[in-house]
RNA sequence: GGCGGAAUAGCUCAGUUGGCUAGAGCACACGGUUCAUACCCGUGGUGUCGAGAGUUCGAAUCUCCCUUCCGCUACCA
């Protein structure tokens, strides 16, 4: 019979530094759905990469002296030497700096422009660098990008624009007939709501400002806007041809079955992605699905502290079956995960090494111990045995339950379930007290046999999840890993058959004494190697330990006279209250001179009402007012912005009085 | 500001269409057991099911209102 095609894929890795275990969390996902859709038969192909263009990338080249293709060369190896640390089963890892998937682009990106698709504008605005988005005017943040924070730069150029209203009623049509094509669900309202519906703006698919990119084959100033490039690698990487000569991968496994991706670009994947396909006259995926974050639990995180979490140290301590048990199991399926060093010790003791570990050893022990290792079944049989054999062969099609639904986390409880029950099925039967009384071998046999059996069953469902546990444990107990299918039935093993002699321990009991200064060398590593690469003494780091060094991104040069036409000044807060109705406004009275000022700031996660009032603080007098939330607004008070957003007011270094000018 | 979601045991969460003494895992305490990695099994909660009101014979579950958190989005000179 022909294996059905299912095709997975991940999003593909941005490769702007070594990604930690929240990001590595996604294909640790992935390959538990890939290697357990093959269990069940299905011909599967999964696909991940990196996402290697874009002016961020050159940007970083540039401040390293290399490359950009020798920055990304470097990063993807280290991406991709993690995913394949996590024992991970992709088919393809595809770049999106592959010569056949550039090619593709250029061939793709003039179909659609020939087709009208895609027509030449310009682009006038105000553009972040970091995010690579241009703004208009009226949707900055106090002049800087609303994304992140920094700032923009006014551009104005020749774009190309994709025309995605075309598409939008398509694209809600298929949303509406498709209620399983965005996961989970409550993310389907918020694209609906805050895109589609209110009515979809063309998109800017093309960049001039910078040249690390694919070039548009028949304009080659511009570069293909950096997602048109990544969202195209799901059908680059299996041979999609614009002309319509696909390969063969691209005929059998096109549509995707499902895109997993983070939570984060929901957005990207389903409204411009499915509109570029239509555009493309391209079935659609079927599902795409929005997973949660694992976030690091504590304190912030940060390189200069040390205090990322990354795969391969967890590797190095718990090993690499410990860390995907963590990561899929400790997320559920629409809320974020945390992930600290004691929750992964604590998870790997009381899961791994008490019930499950635990529960090998001791039936194999007791194997030896009472028959040499054989496991016979003599056939007696007791009420207990039932509710073991129930729970048994009932577990199979629980976890084929779970898994439909991506309820990852879920399967896995299931399986473990399964464990729990033999741990207690043996306490009910008391194979050391059956074994004093040589009336009851053959009893004991048969129990051990259940046991051993029950095992057998667990660890194939186990397979797709810890893959090197499960085959560890069938290898010990003498036989192989048992197909999806016959994981119902219960007695396959074969009788006679004998067990290792001396079990392996799979998972040792960690305690958190001998942990935590690992975890500290770890730590100290990571700081140390920070402070290598950015040139940081250890006592300028403690000065900073807070911030990362805020990169100064150039500004065009100003004449005098451009300078000369703000007028700043001294202002004294006279009153100041929250604007009713607003997450982040405050309204001061500000003092200026012989004259006072009404002026609205977004700084109310910064600062208190009250705790304003008497401040001195650097004002923009000459600014157009504007009405903000109701109330007008005279002007600007100053702040500067940290790296992570906070806001601190200017204030003078010594008393002066309001009005001052400030020159 | 708009749309949506959530509030249940110390912690993380389950609780289908309203129905018998509200559940699981972890943690904790006690008891049992010894084959095993000091492990496993059992027992233990007075939880105001966020507050208030309403519908109903009966509400964690439905309605209204309030509070607090979260997501997306707009605005934030």
């Amino acid at each position: 019979m022909e294996k059905k095609p299912y095709y997975i894929t991940t999003a593909i890795a941005y490769t702007s530094g070594k990604p930690h275990i929240g990001n590595t969390y996604e294909i640790v996902l992935a390959d538990a759905i890939a290697r357990f859709k093959r269990a069940q038969g299905f011909d599967v192909r999964f696909q991940t990469g990196t996402d290697e263009h874009g002016q961020k990338i050159e940007e970083k080249a540039n401040a390293a002296g290399v490359r950009p293709k020798e920055l990304v060369d470097r990063l993807a190896g280290q991406i991709k030497d993690i995913w394949d640390l996590m024992n991970t089963s992709y088919d393809r890892f595809i770049r999106t700096t592959d010569t056949d998937h550039e090619k593709l682009i250029q061939k793709s990106f003039k179909k659609l422009y020939e087709q009208g698709d895609i027509y030449k504008g310009e682009y006038k605005g105000m553009y972040c660098t970091p995010c690579e988005s241009f703004w208009t005017t009226s949707q900055l943040v106090d002049g800087k990008c609303p994304d992140c924070g920094r700032e923009v730069k006014p551009a104005s150029e020749e774009a190309y624009f994709f025309k995605m209203s075309k598409y939008a009623p398509r694209l809600i049509e298929h949303i509406n007939t498709h209620p399983e094509f965005i996961q989970p669900v409550a993310r389907k309202n918020e694209m609906m709501n805050n895109f589609l519906l209110p009515g979809l703006q063309d998109l800017c698919v093309s960049r001039t400002s910078f040249t690390w990119g694919i070039p548009v084959e028949f304009d080659p100033k511009h570069v293909v806007y950096v997602w048109f490039d990544a969202l195209m690698n799901y059908i680059t990487g299996l041979g999609y041809d614009a002309d319509g000569d696909h390969g063969e991968l691209y005929k059998k496994y096109w549509p995707a079955d499902l895109h997993l991706i983070g939570k984060d670009i929901i957005r990207f994947h389903t409204i411009y992605w499915p509109i570029f396909l239509m555009a493309l006259g391209q079935p659609l995926p079927k599902q795409v699905f929005g997973h949660p974050w694992l976030l690091q639990g504590g304190e912030k995180m940060s390189k200069s502290r040390g205090n990322v979490i990354y795969a391969d140290d967890l590797v190095r301590l718990f090993g690499v079956d410990a860390v995907r048990y963590f990561v899929l199991h400790e997320m559920p399926f629409d809320n974020d995960g945390v992930i600290t060093w004691e929750l992964m010790i604590e998870r790997t003791n009381s899961d791994l090494a008490n019930t499950l570990g635990n529960l090998v050893n001791r039936t194999i022990s007791m194997t030896n111990k009472y028959f040499g290792g054989i496991v016979t079944r003599t056939g007696t049989k007791e009420d207990v045995d039932d509710d073991l054999k129930d729970v048994v062969t009932k577990t199979a099609s629980k976890v084929v339950e779970k898994m439909d639904e991506l309820r990852v986390a879920d399967a896995i409880s299931e399986i473990f379930t399964l464990f729990k029950r033999c741990n207690k099925y043996i306490d009910e039967t008391m194979p050391w007290a059956l074994a004093k009384d040589e009336s009851k071998a053959d009893r004991l046999k048969e129990v051990l046999y259940n046991l051993t059996e029950s095992i057998v069953i667990g660890a194939s469902l186990l397979e797709s999840f810890l893959p090197q546990t499960a085959e560890k444990i069938v290898k010990m107990l003498g036989c192989g890993i048992r197909d999806l299918s016959d994981l119902d039935k219960f007695g396959l093993y074969k009788s006679g058959s004998k067990v290792c002699e001396t079990p392996e321990i799979l998972f040792a009991r960690l305690d958190a004494k001998d942990i935590m200064p690992k975890v500290e060398e770890i730590q100290a590593a990571q700081k140390a190697e920070y402070e290598r690469e950015n040139g940081i003494t250890a006592r300028e780091n403690k000065a900073e330990e807070k911030t990362e060094e805020v990169h100064v991104e150039a500004k065009d040069e100003i004449a005098y006279d451009d300078f000369a036409k703000c007028q700043f000044a001294i202002g004294e807060i006279l009153k100041c209250e929250e604007v009713p109705k607003s997450k982040k406004l405050l309204c001061s009275q500000v003092k200026i001179g012989d004259q006072t000022r009404q002026i609205l700031s977004g700084i109310k996660a910064y600062y208190k009402p009250e705790e304003m009032v008497g401040k001195k603080v650097m004002v923009l007098l000459n600014l157009a007012p504007r009405s903000i939330a109701g109330l007008m607004s005279e002007g600007m008070l100053l702040c500067a912005e940290g790296p992570d957003g906070t806001l601190a007011l200017m204030t003078p270094e010594k008393d002066v009085a309001s009005g001052s000018e400030i020159c």
